[in-house]
DNA sequence: AAAGTGGATTAGAGCGCTCTAATAATAGAG
DNA sequence: CTCTATTATTAGAGCGCTCTAATCCACTTT
């Protein structure tokens, strides 16, 4: 199992180490000759360049690390798609750490990238505080996807929550409805700017009296959860604006086995506009986000700073936009 | 963005580097005090380990790759969730490759891997060829998850397709169903096994003559199409056996799209069980594979390899079992 | 023919760590 | 007290690569 080496590679072909390393490193300057014969040798023994060893010399990777807070929700799957598109288009390999949705397994895949020396990192829909991310800054440049921030010290790459929530708040009432309910995300990345904007927007059509949050956490169970609750009340809400799509399918499965009928009884909004939501047999109103926009995006700001051509925090914001499908309509008459 | 070194924690603690060496390992025999002073100097300065140079030196990272054909597909989040639990309790970090649904993304992913030199790896789902596999055995212990093999030189974990299958098969046709028709997965991993057990049990229920397979890529836009195929026939079949969950979602929604009942006019079985299947408003009949067990089994059969107890290839077989939902039921009477 | 030019090649010093072998410190036995 | 056994500590040689500076070798130019 012992790999062979430069050094292996170097005596076969008859040259020098220094140029092993420049061919491969494609470097110019090398004559075609030499070039073949490094490549033959190279070949022939499976030789397979060292990253530890030639980062170790270089101080580079070309390795960016991104990690996912929970690998179950497709609304990551869809970053990395974009994500993983400008690393390829740029010379850089993508590697995915799994935050096992929790603030742990995040904390532990960031140590890792960090030990491994990765160029930058991507931390989407991260639950990490503002603090650890700038900390973490100071040793490597991170981009945090899909959480407002204002920090002075790391990128982030999102859409404005506050003005999604907005566009499901403005879109139930448009229809009519009043005691619309909210569930959240825990301690989620965008669940303080969902929140707000659910609130002020119930205030600002003068709903202030039927704001209702409850807690869920991003996750099917969790939204599943939370509908229960909700909707053992007497006066229970004609609609829910789910934190996320996946809590709004959970949410889905139990109010319909209550026996309600969506959007008839009960009208559901989810949010990220996922693979999940515009399943036919889901078919769930819900607020799109540029996933693949902003996985491009985050890479992009990364290289930005990776090749030295910016100090200052950048925020790329994208707009939301409401997709409407088949569970919301108007309240029910009674 | 200077990372400080050992040897500045060694002069701030003022001990040697091995001393800080034998610290960060926690190694046995060294004096509480010094270990303090050495802590304390590292937490001063931000110490991180290089694992770069740490592995460099001691060929050994402590990592374990797992390569994952499509992120899309909650299964391998699922496989992930029991390698994950495995390698945190032996003290392995997993990183995350992404396979990007093609065979030439998990190459690239495979090659980032050995170029890091992670100790071994776990293939989900692959579509590599078993040639490739091996050769990549030599430089890396690997197991393959979700594919059948009989390689002498890698291990894998999986459940036995061609039994999983039959059950389909056994269970549409204990329903009264003839025409069965299934939907393959392309090149994906298991789609020979799925497929023989297929017809292998058509042909013992004597079915043989209905046997019909069209090409899909265990995504839900291939299985989308293929039911498109599938339900234009004049004999169209009264059940669809869709090689995974992913491609029977999209095959149910084109199905019902097109204005049939599931399951009055069609029945859907898929394959993997995944939270997709769950889903109340999915509620898919599917072969449930036990994936986190099939996750955990992948790591202690790489752990095997690494601690030297075991050289000989060794092929994990778990049970596949139906899980009877509600797109199964019996073909309409006509 | 001497000097200059620029491309091709190489020697050799690190990069930050581990690990072996040697040394130093301490404890217990005689 | 000396001698041995045991524990604690350290020096220093690598690990496999990159990178700077130096060398070498055609060719031109003067």
């Amino acid at each position: 199992m012992a790999q062979p080496t430069m050094q292996q590679v170097a005596e076969l072909a008859g040259v020098s180490t220094a140029l092993v390393s420049l061919v491969m490193r494609d470097a110019p300057n090398v004559s075609d000759y030499r070039r073949q014969l490094v490549l033959a040798a190279a070949d022939e023994l499976g030789y397979r360049p060292n990253v530890l060893a030639r980062n170790l010399a270089s101080r580079r990777t070309q390795t960016i690390g991104i990690v996912l807070n929970d690998l179950h929700n497709p609304f990551f799957a869809e970053i990395v798609d974009g994500a993983q598109a400008a690393a390829d288009d740029n010379g850089y390999r993508l590697l995915i750490g799994n935050g096992s949705h929790s603030q742990l397994g995040e904390e532990r895949s960031v140590e890792t990238f960090l030990q491994f020396r990765a160029d930058g990192l991507v931390i989407a829909g991260s639950m990490l505080s503002d603090d650890l991310l700038e900390r973490t800054s100071r040793t490597a440049p991170v981009v945090v996807v899909g959480r407002t921030s204002s920090s002075e010290v790391f990128d982030t790459a999102n859409t404005d929550d506050q003005v999604g929530a907005r566009l499901v708040v403005d879109h139930l009432a448009d229809l009519g409805h009043q005691r619309i309910a909210h569930i959240d995300g825990g301690r989620g990345a965008g669940v303080i700017e969902r929140r707000a904007g659910y609130r002020s927007a119930m205030r600002a059509r003068g709903l202030g009296e039927h704001i209702h949050v409850v807690r869920g956490d991003f996750s099917e169970a969790g939204g599943r959860q939370a509908a229960q609750t909700l909707m053992q009340y007497v006066r229970r809400p004609t609609a829910i604006f789910a934190g996320n799509d996946l809590s709004a399918v959970g949410a889905l499965d139990v109010v319909e086995d209550l026996g309600f009928d969506v959007p008839g009884d009960v009208s559901i909004v989810g949010y990220d506009n996922t693979a999940l939501a515009a399943m036919h047999h889901v078919s769930l109103t819900t607020i799109n986000q540029p996933t693949e926009e902003l996985g491009r995006a985050a890479i992009d700001l990364l290289l930005e700073r990776l090749d030295g051509n910016r100090t200052k925090a950048t925020h790329h914001v994208a707009e939301p936009e409401l997709i409407c499908r088949s569970t919301s309509g108007p309240p029910p008459v009674d």
